[in-house]
DNA sequence: TTGTATGCGTTATCAC
DNA sequence: GTGATAACGCATACAA
């Protein structure tokens, strides 16, 4: 495969005035222009681009750490994500880590090893501290609420719109309020049981960790929910759940097992996918996608920022 | 940043010692070695992986070209791949096209500027013409059935696939049959327009344009298909759903519209989803996940090699 | 067992 | 405008 010496050979000139056509750098006459251009033509000449990273101490590569990249959460914040890189030439290296640590690790080390310039991670296991560590080594993006000064972060309240959510139910009658979640602990998570926990104590509505169904992702899910609360002596005539597939899962469910919905049990989603919409599901829009697209425009541009995106509670018909 | 050279210094050898020990080679005394991995530990080094590339001429990169990496096919299939990735120490670049040639073509074009090693498409729009231009610049892998040379491919018999899932429905009494299907070109999906062509010959049930729907590859979608169902003068009985999502999404919209399924409408979905086991939705299970590991094994061992996985048609309530 | 020297393919600095 | 040449950081054949 041809390089750029022998493409100076064919041409005549000098390596520097071939990396200049190759790079359209000015300061090159018409004539040693065409020249290269027509040795590039016959040679089959292409870039070697780790010889131009090395050189230029670059990838253009970006790291994206998600858990679960099968997960519609994740794959539509990829899509904000990929999105954009392709507008900014960027590539992305996808890292799923299943929540090990280890592979959260090992996209650090990317970065350490200049094999990426920048990291999104989209939700992690890991400690702050640790990812703190490889902050040096290039833009780290989180999507968290999270105050550390080494990072970007592109958040939604969850507090607040879980707060929020609990309300709307209480409002609607409800005073047996669980949820469902993915897993319980994580940054994201702990805010929305602080926003639970709070809830229950001021309206006094007791708190039980029944109410609290872990392991929550996917849409068949929803079974293991409805099974749950079956077996509970007194369970929960309304449910937040963190995700529109469970939701719908739950939903599906139900209609099999004639519990009525909203009459029997009432349900809030999250994320507003178009499961939701279809199905007509109320749920607390999160916009994803755009959270994606601001992950990356932060990770491209380096400079830290909080950026806090707005949900909105969609009502529909399942409350 | 520390590199290899300031090791050597602080330690006292060479830089060929620092290789060395850096790559576990035999041949270094313990002495050198140890002195070697103190000045690792306190200079903060690490390798800068793009001269490692550039030395070696590998990059451990592998590409993944999805049309839609939201979707839960390629997810899963990228899922799949990730998981023998992560075994043998490499990376993805995952390269979501939205079936634009061009982006196809930048998938391509790091193959030959050896920003990867190889590159799988799970399906694409580009010509082979194209693709075997590129063939040269690295393993190449594809997901479909095809007699390239140039390529390895993983892929189920859809021709086949499709036409046992039609003599089902043609033995449960069902004579006006349609199909619905994401895009209506692309390899797999003139094979199964093939066999659908075939086997409404073979019975004489007539070939109508109307009953093959387009544009189907989310839940979302099933709205539409049923729509359009209604708005037909004599629509089929029986629908083939290339996608599970799209079936449950069928599925759900009949619910909605007290649509006895199966009575009025029979459904067969594709990929035996967990949403279909959910909702007992008849499907033809395709081992997707096992089909990403095969791509993956298949791009990283080079040796051209083609694979068929097998289908199987699962009976639930649905037909 | 160790070190020297060279190559990998580009970019960038500087002198001309 | 143009061309040497020195980085960039590492791997490795070969010599010792």
């Amino acid at each position: 495969m041809a390089n750029i010496r022998d493409l100076a050979r064919m041409a005549g000139v000098s390596v520097s005035t071939v990396s200049r056509v190759l790079n359209n750098h000015p300061y090159v006459s018409e004539e040693k222009r065409t020249a290269v251009l027509q040795a590039i033509e016959k040679s089959s000449y292409h870039k070697n681009i780790n010889a131009v990273n090395l050189s230029r101490g670059k990838t253009m590569l970006m790291g994206v750490v998600v858990p679960y990249s099968d997960h519609p959460y994740f794959s539509l914040m990829i899509k904000g994500i990929a999105k954009l890189a392709l507008d900014h030439n960027y590539k992305l290296v996808l890292i799923q880590t299943d929540y090990r640590e280890d592979r959260e690790l090992e996209a650090l080390e990317m970065l350490r090893e200049k094999q990426i310039d920048s990291l999104i991670i989209c939700s992690r296991t890991c400690s702050m501290d640790i990812v703190r560590e490889y902050a040096g080594y290039g833009h780290i993006v989180l999507c968290e609420n999270n105050n550390d000064e080494a990072v970007s972060v592109t958040y939604v309240n969850h507090y607040r719109a879980f707060y929020r959510a609990l309300t709307y139910l209480y409002q609607n009658g409800h005073v047996k309020i669980g949820y469902c979640i993915g897993r319980k602990t994580g940054v994201n998570s702990l805010q929305r049981q602080a926003a639970y926990r709070d809830f229950v104590s001021k309206y006094n509505l007791g708190f039980n960790e029944d109410y609290i169904i872990g392991d929550c992702l996917y849409f068949e899910d929803g079974e293991k929910v409805v099974n749950k609360l079956r077996e509970m002596a007194s369970p929960p005539t309304a449910l937040l759940v963190t995700s529109d597939q469970v939701a719908a899962g739950i939903v599906t469910c139900c209609q099999k097992l004639d519990i009525a919905i909203p009459g029997e049990l009432a349900i809030i989603g999250f994320d507003n996918q178009p499961i939701a919409k279809m199905m007509d599901i109320t749920t607390v829009k999160i916009p994803i996608e755009e959270m994606g697209s601001n992950l990356f425009l932060q990770a491209f541009n380096g400079d830290k920022s909080r950026k806090e995106m707005q949900v909105r509670l969609i009502e529909r018909g399942t409350v």
